[in-house]
DNA sequence: TAGTGGTCTAGACCACCTG
DNA sequence: AGGTGGTCTAGACCACTAC
């Protein structure tokens, strides 16, 4: 029984064997792209692992950690006994771990900031809590008011160690933290947040530009380096009529 | 150079070779307790990839494999030419895919829940469209309020497939929707959601028992079983003091 | 019974980091 | 220069599903 999708016979030309990237890498990013654009329909079954490692001269694992890598970002879905299938209609981006600038960037709106406050402070309890510092030491702070096409978009106030007291104002102004802080070597790979929401408080009416009492979106993040020691610690309000928080969760 | 850990002894003792669990999780699981406990402190390194393998018997893609299940965790990280380390300090669970009743469940809270609609209605066309079926066809409405410990802590409003319009209301207020679904087989592998905050409307004052005019965090959800076909769409509202959405990301 | 994915083995070569 | 993780190969056996 063959009713398997037979791709683009280009889709797989012109793996490159001798370079940097990874072969597995080749093929999970060309099958997504496919899939993503439809030369490969949603429902369809793909070829087996073995079957396709045949005609690309590649082994089992290889291929088999191609499709891996579509499993996981839930493109694919695997039954053993069965095969392998192109998940229905549904295609879903992943969650990536990114800051607003760079969110807004990518939406294509053109991101504005204004930096309100940018001073060393001793950490309050609950920030060195966070830092894992001692309350009380030196921490940079960083307060700033990001808007997108000139509408305000989120208070964001950010808390770092005194090792990042040399960041300016300037780059605060042209790039993302994140941007900065990758600049300077340091990698954010895990960040804790909670989201909820309150009652708008002290300035930020006025500096969100709406009504006193309105309700805000509230984000707290903790990010870690590479190697788990915290890097930033973040108290955020947003205005709800211009951003929320999407997410895709995918089981284990 | 050997300063890496030396774990407790029995930390892999009666590996089980024949049974149904494959040797890659059992290593992760006990790798994990092991570092989640201290018995693997933070910040130590791990000894190779080869030496695990031959102390246990194992070959090398095996206890990889075991190792990059922890990766993927954000338990563990590695460098090329350097080694494999634990984290500092920070040690964080998983994001999961789980219904707001096994999060109170497992927060160990009582939860309760009210049915206040349960009715088959014509979908909506934003319904319509999340579900991907045409506006107008017959749909589950459930409107439910949540509690924890006697505290409203949500309203929470799905539509289904009418293919699922024999569940009952006695169902509704004793299990959560998902694990209602489960127990007809349907799993739920992937969901988009949305978070963000508004004032309250209509009667949700009352039913949160909030003031007039307060703020509330909302969440729409679309969930899709593994072959992708949408199960549930979700409106969700939340009162912010007694609920929060917390995640960690890992950065791939 | 035939075919699928899930697991596991025992090697190999390479890029990268540290000494 | 030596050791690390990153990648890749070519097999093998098994559990599960469909026919």
């Amino acid at each position: 029984m063959n009713d398997d999708v037979v791709w683009p016979d280009d889709l797989f030309a012109d793996l490159d064997r001798t370079g940097p990237v990874p072969l597995y890498f080749q093929i999970s990013n060309r099958l997504e792209a496919a899939i993503r654009d439809g030369r490969i329909p949603a429902g369809s079954r793909l070829e087996t692992e073995i079957g396709i490692g045949q005609r690309l001269g590649l082994s089992r694992p290889t291929v088999r950690r191609a499709i891996q890598e579509l499993v996981g970002k839930g493109l694919l879905v695997r039954r053993r006994g069965v095969g392998t299938q192109v998940v229905h209609g549904q295609v879903t981006r992943q969650v990536e771990l990114t800051s607003l600038y760079e969110d807004l960037q990518s939406s294509q709106h053109e991101p504005g900031t204004t930096v309100l406050a940018h001073e060393v402070v001793p950490a309050p309890e609950k920030v060195a809590e966070s830092l894992g510092v001692d309350p009380g030491t030196d921490v940079l702070f960083v307060r700033r008011r990001r808007s997108s096409d000139g509408v305000p978009v989120a208070i964001m106030e950010n808390y770092l160690p005194s090792a990042y007291a040399d960041i300016t104002t300037d780059q605060l102004e042209s790039r993302g933290l994140y941007q900065i802080l990758r600049a300077r070597g340091v990698t954010i790979r895990v960040a804790k947040q909670r989201i909820g929401a309150r009652r708008e408080e002290r300035d930020e009416a006025d500096l969100l530009e709406v009504d006193k009492g309105s309700p805000v979106l509230t984000m707290e993040r903790v990010a870690y380096d590479a190697t788990g020691r915290a890097v930033e610690f973040g108290q955020h309000c947003y205005r709800p009529d211009t951003y929320t928080f999407e997410t895709t969760l995918i089981a284990k």
